[in-house]
DNA sequence: TATACTAATGACTAATCGGTCATTTGTCAA
DNA sequence: TTGACAAATGACCGATTAGTCATTAGTATA
């Protein structure tokens, strides 16, 4: 597992430095100093690595935004505490970015083209939530075109994390970009995106947390796990897929045995989802 | 000279499709229903390749933008225009426009890195123009934040051009962006890129037209020139650069004679930022 | 028709790719 | 020390790559 994580690493190192389809195996167990072989047994394919490369660092970073989305509700300070935290998260993983973010060699390859977009979708869903929360109904018409906008600002400004490392004024940045949002969502009038067209321009994602793919996500994990409070949890909430027994609050509290550990943020994220909680 | 085209149109459809890495000579060569040799006829690399097209592709895109910039002056219709020309242009060439805007596995090539953010300084100082002739002095703090947040509008809403195909109505998004952008010029206070941080965060690019690279895109086309008046009036230019004599009337004239050649548009538009005209 | 020249070809090379697998190394309990 | 098992190795494979070059096809002049 340790393997894995240290491949992960140094893979993203490269990817970042030489793109995706010019780094070969061979420079990456190079600089793991590992065998060629060694690698394929932590991975099937180059493609594998890559696949779980973007669920690792995407998902920390949508959890993230959600988490700041759904947290504590102050309306004077959740859009400053919104950019924070996202650029933030480009400071800290700026490589990861540079790569998810711009590499698109990615769109190429179909099954990681709609990964991403799936994530992008996620993120989506948490600003218009946010948006939801901030502007109630004084932004009914122009909703979708505030969130093209929030999104616009991240990509614009996310260049100079990216591509420059000057120590930067993370406060400042984010009170400019929520005193733009405020102004872009109360005085726009003339909207682009229109609730009709959502459908049409949303990239192709599975919609709604599919309940096999769920079964398969706890089963994966149930092997592996060894702390038996996580595996009953794990198993329990997998009973519960396929035949609902029990109450919201014990299911809440089932999940919340698992998200104390990081590496089931998303399990427990994708579970609540599906019980609507 | 058609073999070239030819090369390049085929090539951008390829890696649009598939991406720069994926993309073989071979591919391209098949495409094109030519040889492999006579692939190398036209360009020493594949390498040359692409930086060919960055060349031809952007350049294109830049002056389109600068024109309607510098174009004859209306206030209340200059920004619609201006969005108008850009999504105009990623709607005619969503190709190209994936393959230059998105694919950065250009940011691992140096030259082309160099390329890539020399022209996007390029498009930057349009911009700034651009909000200089609209709003004058009442915009002083927070020039380079709007220009940003009309680079951020330009990356967020090309995406809807690049991965659909939809009828869009294109007035009806010049007209939103316009008014956000209206709206965030005159309300913005909180600036987050100062004047001082300008120099930091601008890319590494050829401020400007260096005298020697001039003279040397005027000695490659002498060459190939066949009209007698094109031929006289690179001729001339040339000497003008080395050794001043003309009036600014006559150079602008020469110039225009160049400009009349979509193939000269780029020698029109460095010339003239030479001449100071 | 013969000659001279350029344009175009595709078999070829050396290098590198992702991926495999027989073999070696390391680590236990007995 | 031995034997059993897992972890790790790197030589090796077939496929593919960018790039070369001896050869051929096409064309214009004499």
């Amino acid at each position: 597992m340790l393997k894995k994580q240290l491949i992960m690493e140094k893979a993203l190192e490269l990817f970042s430095e030489q793109g995706f389809e010019a780094t070969s195996v061979q420079q990456i167990t190079e600089r793991c100093g590992i065998s060629k072989g060694a690698f394929y047994l932590s991975f099937k394919t180059k493609d594998e690595l890559v696949i779980s490369m973007v669920d690792h660092y995407l998902q920390k970073f949508i959890i993230d935004i959600d988490q700041v989305v759904r947290g504590a509700y102050n309306k004077e300070t959740i859009l400053i505490e919104f950019y924070k935290s996202i650029f933030q998260a480009f400071k800290d993983h700026s490589a990861s970015a540079r790569v998810f973010f711009n590499e698109k060699v990615f769109l190429t390859k179909k099954e990681l083209f709609h990964k991403i977009t799936a994530y992008e979708a996620e993120m989506s869903k948490s600003i218009i939530y946010m948006l939801e929360q901030l502007y109630k109904d004084k932004l009914q018409e122009t909703k979708y075109d505030v969130m093209y906008c929030i999104k616009g600002f991240m990509k614009s400004y996310a260049e100079i994390f990216i591509f420059s490392d000057m120590p930067l004024d993370l406060e400042q940045l984010a009170k400019s970009l929520a005193e733009k949002t405020n102004i872009i969502a109360y005085h726009t009038t003339i909207p682009f995106i229109t609730e009709e067209l959502v459908p049409f321009i949303a990239k192709p994602c599975e919609q709604d947390v599919s309940k096999d793919a769920l079964l398969q996500l706890f089963e994966q994990n149930i092997v592996n796990e060894e702390d038996s409070i996580k595996r009953e949890s794990l198993e329990l909430l997998k009973q519960e897929i396929e035949n609902p027994t029990y109450s919201t609050a014990i299911i809440k509290g089932l999940i919340e045995n698992l998200r104390i550990d990081p590496a089931y943020h998303w399990i427990a994220y994708v579970s609540a989802k599906y019980f609507n909680i």
